[in-house]
DNA sequence: TTGCGTGCAAACGGTTTGCAGGAAC
DNA sequence: GTTCCTGCAAACCGTTTGCACGCAA
């Protein structure tokens, strides 16, 4: 598990990764964005540098960085599997169900919870990016 | 929220829904499934009876099955939206990552993990049904 | 020079929608 | 008789795949 674009490219390298300059701006892309983001976003601000980069190699390239575990993926329940760098850490979120808010929190939270699982199922929870619904402060 | 296929027939009625041969048979073949099920397998079912039913017609029960509260849908991160009638009471999941297995666990185990988020962030959950991941006794 | 990575376009799979006919009320 | 519901087929939309070319190593 890499914790900055370097590690991560020296990685790559170490995999026998050909770095190409698709891949080297979308590392880029996706260590920027500090929270999360879709494949989409990711490949409209890809060809704001390369017009001619296709939507396939966007996906390719986050498959390829999830299964070695440089990235993860989310699904919120929107339609759109959100992607990050693992390096960004460990946090789950909550996501108004009125505005559509999303706020973070740290994985902490959910330690109790994983204890109690654990003890009474045996079930050993591997949760690294859980997206929970509900209703904000504001909206509630 | 009603409690037996009565009181949901009822309950439609009360809201001036017709009640066709599909959506009777449709809202037995719910009830008689005591987990979940996704829309493609209610249809096959469906069609034992009725084989000209369509597709579109289970989901479009489903989905104001689901808009008036009569029942849940959970995705479960297969491709696949599962369904249950809200009857079936309030529960979660375990899924296992190496063989599958889902075990159910009550909704009270959340209640601290509840309490702990609305103290901390001002954020009430609203869970129904939650598919959390993870390796099971018999695989960890 | 080798073979991995890419762009393109078409396929995929679950779900949704437009429309005209038909059944519940 | 009126309106809602249905079946059909096609559209939808995010994602995946097959293929031939091109570039990193």
């Amino acid at each position: 598990m890499s914790c900055n674009l370097d590690e991560i490219v020296a990685d790559l390298r170490r995999r026998g990764w050909r770095l190409t300059p698709q891949r080297q701006m979308l590392l880029e892309l996706l260590h920027k964005a500090s929270g999360h983001i879709d494949a989409e976003s990711l490949w409209q601000e890809l060809r704001a540098r390369f017009p001619a980069v296709s939507l396939s190699t966007v996906y390719r390239t986050l498959e390829s960085l999830r299964d070695m575990g440089a990235a993860t993926e989310t699904d919120m329940g929107h339609g759109r599997v959100q992607y990050h760098l693992a390096s960004h850490g460990r946090h789950h979120h909550l996501i108004c169900r009125k505005c559509g808010a999303v706020e973070d929190i740290a994985d902490d939270l959910l330690e109790p919870l994983r204890r109690e699982i654990e003890s009474r199922t045996g079930f050993r929870l591997d949760v690294n990016h859980l997206a929970l619904r509900g209703v904000c402060a504001r909206c509630g």
